[in-house]
DNA sequence: GGCGGCATGTAAGTTGTTACATGATTAA
DNA sequence: TTAATCATGTAACAACTTACATGCCGCC
């Protein structure tokens, strides 16, 4: 049976510090979006259960200084806002889960299953969606170089840059492979 | 709202030959695998209600004839096999869908999260996640190889192969910059 | 006799998305 | 005043996985 693997993206992003789950989802949005995506549906029933087993515990220090924990966003405009913090059970959880194995990788591209049906259908559309895909890529590319630059730019406080600077450069490796594809399509097509 | 493209991926194979949902399952497992992933749990039911909706028909002639329709895997041993041909009504929805923008793909790397949080866990057991991954890319890519090869062996009948070769090629070239990934990592670890 | 592959299916459960509701604050 | 962003949450649904059940055939 298949575990859910939305508690351990909360108590990894909770083992750095302090925050709320509109944060966890901010975070995830920034920082995961190239490998992995969660949506609030997931995230606040999922806060709670951690909660309720005694994985996190309700931080009030961090939810009364709130400019500490949350660097990035301004955090102006909020409403109740609620912090948490990982508690020890939750900690030994996410080493238990650190140290077995992952699992396959599951990936979905319809773009590709557009194209090896591309015979039956307008050769335009395609066109279409992959020069959307390029773009995206593209641009999601750039964003992976500026991650990079700013991390290598701030202070290595907690000691894990190197390990999330592996995290970026897969993504930069693997976008660039997306693009040289897109261009070699490109290049078919018009050869044809 | 996200529609299923479950119905999409057995019409666009029913597109090419009339076939069994056993061996839809068959040939998304062998040409898919590396793009795509359907389970039987979700083809089955899908074929039906495809079937009430009229967009597949009952082949009774390759049932009964079905060494024709099923080239790869020996046609030994079968049980009941129903084929499916597809309607002119399912051609339309196929070609509607083609039509249609792709929408965004999904990923999901649990050896990212894994390796991004390294730093709370044993280094020992993504090591071997890691080496695990790197051997599993490595033969899949040389699958790749052997079915681009293949291709280009036998005759374009449907005149499809340039598409199909295009998607091979997405899967070698990402492929390819997985191992290169992995590599780097294992280079970055040792020079620690 | 048992295993593996062929072949079809279902039930139960899990996971994940989307749309919605609420409401405060700030900036244009 | 309107949109955006902050912030939390739920309900309904859709998608997907897993385990199981059934049974034939051929091979070792």
């Amino acid at each position: 049976m298949r575990e859910g693997k939305t508690r351990y993206v909360i108590l990894g992003l909770l083992s750095e510090r302090p925050m709320s789950g509109y944060m966890v989802k901010k975070l995830v949005d920034a920082r995961f979006r190239f490998f992995w995506s969660e949506s609030y549906g997931q995230l606040y029933p999922e806060l709670k259960a951690l909660l309720r087993e005694g994985l996190v515990e309700i931080d009030d220090d961090a939810a009364l200084r709130p400019e500490e924990p949350v660097p990035t966003p301004s955090t102006a405009g909020r409403r109740d806002r609620i912090a948490y913090r990982i508690a020890p059970a939750g900690r030994e959880a996410l080493r238990r889960w650190l140290d077995r194995p992952a699992e396959r990788e599951s990936v979905r591209f319809e773009i590709l299953l557009k194209m090896y049906f591309a015979g039956q259908g307008d050769r335009k559309a395609l066109q279409a969606s992959l020069r959307e895909f390029e773009a995206h890529y593209a641009t999601e590319r750039a964003t992976l170089d500026r991650y990079q630059e700013e991390l290598e730019r701030i202070p290595d406080e907690r000691g894990d840059h190197r390990d999330v600077l592996r995290v970026i450069d897969f993504g930069q490796k693997s976008y660039d492979a997306y693009l040289a594809w897109c261009r070699g399509t490109f290049a078919e097509w018009e050869g044809r």
